[in-house]
DNA sequence: CCGGTTTCTGTAACCGGTTTCAGGCTCAAG
DNA sequence: CTTGAGCCTGAAACCGGTTACAGAAACCGG
């Protein structure tokens, strides 16, 4: 097999704590045994293993993201940020996708075990599994989530441009909006909900609010359904992401219903498809969530930082035609 | 900090060779022994390390994943399918993403000193890196690569479902048609340009070739310009993938070059934009890219099989009106 | 009652590194 | 010539588990 420590000590005529020496602090050896070691090294093709290593010094040099799935668009450019700045920090990165899978709390805990410390993005596991983890230690960020105690956090801001997306949506003509999602199953959504509210009660526009089962495109035709039973349809829906956004307007099609001439549509996430879909939407800085939550979990890990702290990185309203002004 | 298997065995007034052994294979020791070991155990809630367990048993307990990025749609899903499976077979998924880097000899270097076996995705790294790995002893597997001797490969099929789409094109009117893309970069895409080639000989349609610089909805509006600047445009454009021919089609419309009217598009790889840009595509089997991947790498890493696999997975011709029969 | 199994447990070596500690050597100052 | 400091190096403990081996106790049939 692979060559180990001893077999290049053996080689050259040293100890293996000069052979461990030479590799990692080359400076304290001397030259000639530097030399030696490193042809011996050299001609064995001696690599460090790394568990041994890791054990010695107990750490991982790994870190671990756990997320609900990478379908969509939105958590793999969250994972792409943050493993462009993990292994620019020189640590592995480990990944688990829960899927809603009911073992999650258990793969997590394994693979807590597996790194220095992780990260965990959206609606993956309950709070509690994450105290637990927080007390035995583990250091912790948290993503696209609602902060736990004493647990760091990064976030998209919501409130703010949710607001300012009610003002856009009267200023196109709106005078009613129906609100579509599912507030209970993010604290996300919940914020974005809260923020229109409060844009459209300073426009005076009426918000109602229509809860779907699946926050995709599937959960956007079945309210196109739903919407198109009523008496009339409001002015504009806001729905609280892309997917929905873009399954409804299909199926509003599919129905005769002209957007933007009938009604408004709106999103969030500005995912590809909503360029082609000229969809109006709200762009988040995903690769910088993940980056940022990168950099507060090796700050943790180095033990730079003891007081937790809460991000939230602006987002940005983008409008598209699927929004334009509506003639009276 | 935490708890070790000797506090374990002090505790409980046994030796470690006992703990190790009620943890691991409960049925070998007497139940009252493995009633106080698991008291113990419980009381100062310990969890055996991971990495004094991977030390003795010589084996990570985990498989890497490279890919160039997890921007686009597309390796995204083949991770996901991977993650899926791999960590159904309980092991964990170190990812890599090389974006490019020149250091991505050594990346994948310290990657492979991590895990028991690697899948490598893509033109990450070149052949005689992994040359080199597996002749290590690493256990490998390619995907969408051109494989490489003697090392497991997954891909999916080109040659057969171009060959259909030139027999599409065709069939919708085209004399010529144009493809669009880099054959020097990617073998992938030198199959569906001769997948293409022995299509359209079959139905006396004319190719040629146009090279792009990027792959992407940039390199699609250049192609654009290019392609108005001359006398004609061709019937129709057959872009190497979606990003390309989205790309493409912005471009055209700005233009006022109407798709299909003035001229057919297809791309290749059916991501979500697609659809709703209505492209025709071609659908390849992303999930099942990973997974098969991933259970390569298992048989490999278990020693299961000795025969170096390649395996091509079938695609699935999409059509949508992009290329609608041409009115003559 | 005896020898041979079977069942359970402990001792100790081992996985492959890091690091503390102490000792040998060289060299310059006293 | 002694002494103290500084530089290198090796012995050995340690990280936290697994497992080969051997021995003790219990059990069994003859």
């Amino acid at each position: 097999m692979a060559s180990t420590i001893r077999d290049v000590a053996r080689s050259a005529g040293v100890s293996i704590a000069t052979v461990s020496r030479a590799m990692r602090e080359p400076s304290i050896v001397s030259v000639e045994t530097l030399r030696r070691v490193r042809e011996a090294a050299d001609q064995l093709d001696y690599t460090p293993s790394q568990l041994g290593r890791q054990l010695a010094e107990r750490r991982h040099g790994a870190n671990g993201i756990v997320f609900p799935d990478l379908s969509g668009p939105y958590y793999g450019e969250v994972v792409v940020g943050y493993e462009d700045v993990a292994s620019e920090l020189g640590r592995a990165v480990l990944i688990l996708a829960t899927h809603g899978r009911p073992a999650a709390r258990e793969m997590i805990t394994r693979l807590a075990g597996r790194c220095d410390g992780l990260v965990v993005l959206g609606h993956t596991v309950s709070d509690d599994v994450l105290l637990e983890l927080a007390e035995r230690g583990v250091p912790l960020v948290t993503v696209a989530r609602p902060p736990v105690t004493g647990v760091d956090s990064v976030a998209a801001e919501n409130h703010r441009t949710a607001h300012a997306l009610a003002s856009h949506l009267a200023a196109s003509g709106a005078r009613s909006v129906v609100f579509l999602g599912n507030p209970d199953r993010s604290p996300d959504v919940t914020e974005r909900l809260a923020g229109l509210r409060a844009g459209a009660d300073e426009a005076g526009l009426e918000v109602s609010e229509l809860r779907v089962e699946t926050m995709d495109e599937q959960g956007g035709a079945v309210a196109a359904e739903h919407l198109c039973q009523q008496d009339a349809l409001p002015d504009a829906i806001a729905c609280a992401n892309d997917e929905l956004a873009l399954g409804l307007m299909t199926a509003l099609r599919e129905r005769g219903v002209v957007v933007p001439r009938d009604v408004l549509v709106t999103g969030w996430d500005d995912i590809m498809a909503a360029r082609y879909a000229e969809l109006t939407t709200v762009r988040q800085p995903l690769r910088d969530l993940g980056a940022t939550a990168a950099r507060f979990l090796d700050d943790l890990i180095a033990g730079r930082r003891a007081e937790p702290r809460i991000e939230v990185l602006p987002t940005e309203l983008i409008v598209r035609s699927s929004s334009s002004p509506r003639e009276r």
